[in-house]
DNA sequence: TGCACCGATGTTTTT
DNA sequence: CATCGGTGCA
């Protein structure tokens, strides 16, 4: 015991020991709060509570499983994994699997991710005949949503004359019928949406005292770290389930809640002490993870936010080095500058890549960043995005397992009924929703029963549909005999998925192969692993859970030391030696899209002291003066929340000043810079300059606005296939070694013939294929 | 019914 | 620039 205490200071002892109550820990940027639950949690089972009494909420699995390893180590990891621990949507998930019964959803039911979500809102509008420009499905998705996370049901919508008004005033009447539709068409499917999993929850809890009473007494000790970031639905679960023994602590820090966009509710924090009864509340404000430069840097960014707590966040730590501000031309500058300081860093400093992480306010920014890496060859890996998951062919898979686990599921019904093709047209599938409504059954159960039923279906297309059932159903038998993996293999063989890809013989088609191989290697290991998880089977529908409720940063990662990118909402709760904060441009960073209200930037705010936060050593702020944004050049200009950091923190390497004295080529005025130009030519240092107007790379060159003291190598322009001809010796990560037989076609469509080692001439698109020359 | 092409349209952040 | 939905042809 004295050992697990030792280590942490009297502020972080305190909540550790207090045992009983409810408390909240008001924990700045890197003082420790997730060691504090960890030895919070370790501490509760030493004391004799039972794991299985304690649950415990968290804002990624990642960081679950982490603290379950770590309390492993502590008392026992066979102790330890009887904790109840994940983010509210993965607990909640396994608990509706248990309960939702009461509801009438099956056990197994969907979870439909945001794009299922909006292809049946979208479906719904179009069925209903309404305007699609007016009812924009991303828009209507997220009414719908937000009402979720407020507990506002159908009912209570109709129930709300100001809601109904305010829809009717924006043009959208409609939008109860819509959301009315919506959620019965999700019942039918036996699906639930991510808003679902909170608020059915609630309407479990509230519905059924005894199903609460069942939670509250298992439930003894309850902790929520982000506390922060969690929206009306959530807050009522927490509410509801600590009522009866009120051991609740809550861990959050107000100046990182970054989430209003998805319902967060900061006043959840700053009401807490009202919510409970003899709140005692600790704070943890001695930072142990940066500089004091950095800390305090930050400080005086957030001091322009009007609504916090009172705190003041500090360190022991060195000064360490000032934050660095560097301007760069366009967005291909930028990454160039970012990958040879990674460089240069890393060779200079000893440091490994891994050192490193590149943060950015849109997932649209990594572009720019991957490019330049790779030309560096530094290695990388990029978070968030399109994850793996939400690729085409991917989903596909998955759908054909989601629909053999619960063949209501109609969303993912409509992805696989004709993929590959079946000759199960658009009409057909229309008729099958009319019908399904009209008999009140779900799409399957309609093809179940084609035959008795009246439908507008003739013979052949109706013995399509039978087979497919069929199909279906000798699916469902493997799954009962054996394991996700082998259903798996089977569904990608015998469905024709990997035929179609085969095929078609290009790149891309292999790559994805070569996806649906990584899936299926993830099945396995899935299946693997479950056999150590306590009450775990290793099922499909386990499996698709996890699938559907997994961060980005859960995923496994290779053991290949890598650069870390994401955005800054992935990046909250990590850090990193070194890190660059991309894209400080106004409009972007604030996002245009959030400048309007003070809340709204207040958020932003927030969100650029999470990015600072990250930091423990070194922070770069990079902005560029234009940048390609929807297939555009545009003038950017630098972040207020540069400014508003104090002066004496910075290393301003181009002085802001400067910029006011940029000369106007640069915004043509004879029309827009055409990107594949850039892209196109092939200026080696030197070389005559082409005809009519400068490139931005060659304004770049002439305006030498490069700043003194940036060893920054003059990098060869994008084009990496210049050097690319007949001859040339190459390496290409799948194929191995090759060699160039030619060059066709010229810039975006450019394509070079190699013959590989490895047997084989392929054709590939440079602009694809990432190629090494090897001499 | 299937496929290829076209233009319109929208881009913040995520479970 | 990327995705989506619509259109027109086989």
């Amino acid at each position: 015991m004295e050992a697990l205490l030792e280590g942490l200071n009297d502020a972080q002892r305190a909540p550790v020991l207090q045992k009983d109550g409810a408390m909240m820990v008001i924990a700045g940027a890197g003082s420790g709060k997730t060691r504090v639950l960890t030895m919070r949690i370790a501490y509760l089972m030493q004391q004799g509570v039972d794991a299985f009494n304690i649950l415990s909420l968290t804002f990624t699995n990642k960081a679950a499983r982490e603290m379950k390893t770590r309390i492993g180590t502590i008392v026992g990891n066979s102790e330890a994994k009887n904790l109840w621990m994940g983010t509210f949507h993965s607990v909640f998930a396994k608990i509706l699997r248990i309960e939702g019964h009461h509801l009438g959803f099956p056990p197994n039911f969907t979870i439909y991710d945001s794009q299922d979500s909006q292809r049946l809102i979208s479906a719904i509008i179009k069925e209903m005949g309404l305007d699609k420009d007016i009812y924009k499905y991303k828009q209507v998705h997220s009414r719908i949503s937000s009402f979720k996370n407020s507990l506002i049901t159908v009912k209570a919508y109709y129930q709300n004359p100001e809601l109904m008004e305010a829809d009717a005033m924006a043009k959208k009447p409609r939008m109860g019928d819509i959301y009315k539709e919506y959620v019965d068409r999700c019942f039918k499917a036996g699906a639930m949406d991510f808003d679902d999993l909170l608020l059915r929850t609630n309407e479990l809890l509230a519905r059924f005292p005894e199903v609460l009473a069942k939670y509250q007494k298992r439930f003894q000790y309850i902790l929520v770290d982000e506390y922060q970031d969690t929206n009306h639905s959530q807050y009522l679960i927490v509410k509801a389930l600590a009522d009866r023994y009120q051991n609740i602590c809550v861990v959050g820090d107000d100046s990182q809640s970054i989430y209003a966009f998805r319902g967060a509710n900061i006043n959840n924090i700053l009401n807490y002490q009202k919510d409970y009864e003899d709140v005692k509340v600790y704070r943890l404000e001695q930072n142990y993870r940066s500089t004091k430069n950095i800390v305090e840097a930050a400080n005086s960014v957030i001091e322009h936010n009007k609504t916090k707590l009172d705190k003041i966040v500090w360190t022991a730590n060195d000064n360490g080095p000032k934050i660095i501000v560097h301007r760069s031309l366009t967005d291909g500058e930028e990454g160039r500058y970012v990958a040879s300081t990674i460089f240069e860093e890393k060779m200079n400093k000893q440091l490994k890549p891994s050192d490193f992480a590149i943060l950015y306010r849109t997932n649209a920014q990594s572009r720019a960043m991957e490019d330049a890496l790779r030309k560096r060859e530094i290695p990388y890996r990029i978070f968030g995005g399109l994850s793996f998951y939400q690729r085409k062919e991917i989903k596909d898979v998955l759908a054909y397992l989601r629909v053999l686990t619960n063949p209501n599921d109609e969303e993912g019904l409509k992805r696989i009924i004709n993929f590959p093709a079946r000759g199960i047209g658009a009409t057909t599938i229309d008729r099958l929703v009319i019908a399904s409504k009209q008999y009140n059954k779900s799409i399957f159960e309609v093809m179940e029963n084609i035959q008795h039923i009246e439908i507008q279906i003739n013979n052949s297309t109706k013995n399509k549909l039978y087979n497919f059932v069929n199909m279906i159903k000798s699916f469902q038998i493997t799954a009962e005999n054996a394991d996700a993996f082998v259903t798996a293999e089977e569904v990608a063989r015998k469905t024709g998925l990997l035929q179609e890809l085969k095929k078609d013989g290009t790149p891309e088609g292999i790559a994805r192969i070569e996806n649906i191989e990584e899936l299926l290697n993830g099945i396995r290991d899935f299946v693997e692993g479950q056999k150590e998880v306590a009450d775990a089977t290793g099922s499909l529908a386990e499996f698709l859970e996890d699938v559907a409720l997994a961060t980005d940063l859960d995923k496994e990662v290779d053991d290949v030391d890598r650069v870390s990118m994401m955005t800054i909402h992935l990046a909250k709760g990590l850090e990193f030696p070194y890190v660059f904060v991309v894209g400080m441009e106004e409009d972007l960073f604030p996002s245009g899209m959030s400048m309007n209200t003070r809340s709204e930037l207040e958020e932003e705010r927030r969100l650029f002291y999470v990015a600072l936060t990250r930091a423990e050593h070194q922070a770069y702020l990079t902005y560029t003066e234009s940048r390609y944004r929807w297939g555009k050049l545009i003038d950017a200009e630098p972040s207020r929340f540069i400014e508003e950091i104090d002066e004496s923190f910075l290393d301003i390497q181009t002085p802001m000043e400067s910029y006011r004295y940029k000369p106007l080529v640069d915004t043509d005025i004879f029309g827009e810079p055409d990107k594949s130009k850039l892209r196109l030519k092939k200026p080696i240092a030197g070389s005559a300059p082409t005809v009519g107007k400068p490139s931005a790379d060659q304004l770049q060159k002439l305006r030498k606005l490069r700043p003194q003291g940036s060893s920054t190598p003059p990098l060869q322009t994008d084009d990496l296939n210049g050097n690319l001809k007949a001859g040339s010796r190459v390496e290409h990560n799948r194929f191995g070694h090759g060699e160039v037989l030619g060059i066709e076609g010229i810039g975006q469509d450019q394509k070079a013939e190699i013959r590989f080692q490895t047997g084989g001439i392929k054709k590939l698109l440079l602009r694809f294929a990432k190629l090494k020359i090897l001499e």
